[in-house]
RNA sequence: GUGAGUGUCGCCUAGUGGUCUAAGGCGCCAGGUUGUGGCCCUGGAGAACGAGGGUUCAAAUCCCUCCACUCACCCCA
């Protein structure tokens, strides 16, 4: 038998609820927001993804989805939103748009990796970029966004975690400190933190084993090496947050896996602890489009697991509206009032008004079992009685009681 | 890539060497009304017990290999 290929699942009927829910919320935040949605292409040239992730992260060294494909051209699947987003900004001139552009997706994203809770090789991201503005007032904003978001899910009991990495200036300088304050500790520390000395010394700092947080907790900050601007940046976002009254929590140790990232970095987790916890995050990438080939462009953006978002709304038992189904079965019997039912679910539905009809040729018993199982509120009834005297049974599938009306009063009493 | 756990009908589960060509619950189908649901009763379909090999007179039950799934690490949403 065939099977979803690892990592991957069907999003079944009984899950789409949540699924929508989330897709509207997404809408309505985008809209309060004056985000506009862009859809890129599944895949893109492998080289927009090597270039601005970075070519020692994990995502590009072992985890894209790449192929070369009947033309020759290098393509891999998205494994992340924010760089499709800032090649489409590049190509069809949105620089020329009043700035920031604000732009918003939610589509698949593709990560070669061993699945487990939250974590799939296909999942889905929501996620939104304003391009071209560093005013610090937009990193409240896109911060705010996200919060606002998970409140009107009916998240609660969230953290928002913020820290500033600094830029292309000061960072140097911060991560020497750093490697010369980690040189002192290198016995202590775990195997996968001695790699990180070498190849990614800001990870160090987010390292789980409680030794290694120790150590990490009285490292040099990053915030007490940024430069003048910089620095300013970080406390005039502060205000504005405060302004805002987010609940914000400056986090030394937050530091994200992508490369492009400068300055302004946040979190959004689920105050219990569980792994793969972190519902969001994003922060400033000042220099990615400059790199894409545009002009030096400063931009921040954010993003959020879909799945992810489920699964805290399932564990903290938040409600998802249902969604809408037909409230009204016709069931029959015999081939005369066979024919009414494929007729008069025809005009129902024209008229705007959803049908199940009975399939099949089963006694009235089990059409009635089923329209109970669907959950309708009404359920018509057909019989040969009923088509000499051109009327339908109306049955009220909450109370039982049932009328025999006129076929043409049917549809006014359905309404 | 590493580590741990699990693998019996669509779903959940019983069974830990012979009474298992596998039991129960949910769901599904049908009957109990000759044109009528939900409760109840009865019946039915549906699994050679992840795959292969081995031990044994005898294996779903023990051993080995593989596969899959789950969880965790790495990393990330």
């Amino acid at each position: 038998m065939y099977r979803v290929p690892r990592g991957t699942s069907d999003i079944l009927p009984k899950e789409q609820a949540y699924w929508r829910y989330i897709e509207q919320e997404v809408a309505n935040i985008c809209q309060l927001y004056g985000y506009e949605r862009l859809d890129a292409p599944a895949f893109e040239d492998t080289q927009l993804f090597s270039r601005s992730v970075g070519e020692g992260t994990d995502i590009v060294e072992k985890q894209m989805y790449t192929f070369q494909d009947r033309g020759g051209n290098q393509i891999t699947l998205r494994p992340e939103g924010t760089a499709p987003i800032c090649r489409a900004y590049l190509e069809h001139g949105l620089h020329s748009l009043p700035q920031p552009v604000k732009l918003y997706y939610i589509t698949s994203i593709f990560r070669y990796e061993r699945p487990q809770s939250g974590r799939y090789r296909q999942h889905y991201q929501f996620g939104y970029e304003a391009i071209g503005d560093d005013d610090p007032a937009l990193d409240a904003e896109v911060i705010d966004t996200a919060w606002q978001f998970f409140l009107a899910l009916g998240l609660h009991l969230l953290s928002l975690q913020l820290n500033s990495i600094g830029c292309k200036k000061c960072r140097p300088g911060y991560l020497t400190v750093l490697k010369d304050y980690y040189a002192n500790y290198t016995r202590d520390l775990c195997s996968d933190c001695k790699t990180r000395l070498k190849r990614n010394p800001l990870r160090l700092l987010d390292c789980k084993k409680p030794l290694c947080q120790q150590i990490a907790n009285s490292a040099p900050r990053s915030i007490d090496y940024l430069c003048q601007q910089c620095d300013t940046h970080f406390n005039k976002l502060k205000r504005y947050l405060e302004l805002l009254e987010l609940p914000f929590i400056v986090n030394h140790c937050l530091v994200r896996g992508l490369d492009y990232y400068t300055r302004t970095v946040f979190e959004i987790q689920p105050e219990a602890e569980g792994a793969q916890s972190t519902l969001g995050g994003g922060g400033r990438y000042d220099d990615l489009i400059e790199e894409l080939g545009g002009k030096p462009t400063p931009a921040i953006g954010f993003a959020s697991g879909i799945e992810r978002i489920i699964l805290n709304l399932k564990r903290q038992n938040i409600p998802v509206p249902a969604l809408p189904r037909p409230r009204v079965f016709i069931a029959n019997v015999g081939d005369e009032a066979k024919d009414e039912t494929v007729k008069l679910a025809s005009t129902l539905r024209k008229n705007g008004i959803g049908v199940i009809e009975a399939i099949g040729s089963k006694s009235l018993k089990a059409q009635l079992r089923q329209a109970n199982t669907l959950g309708v509120h009404h359920t018509v009834i057909i019989g040969d009685e009923e088509i000499k005297a051109g009327t339908v049974i109306l049955r009220d599938m909450t109370t039982a009681q049932q009328k025999t009306i006129l076929i043409n009063q049917l549809q006014g009493l359905l309404k």
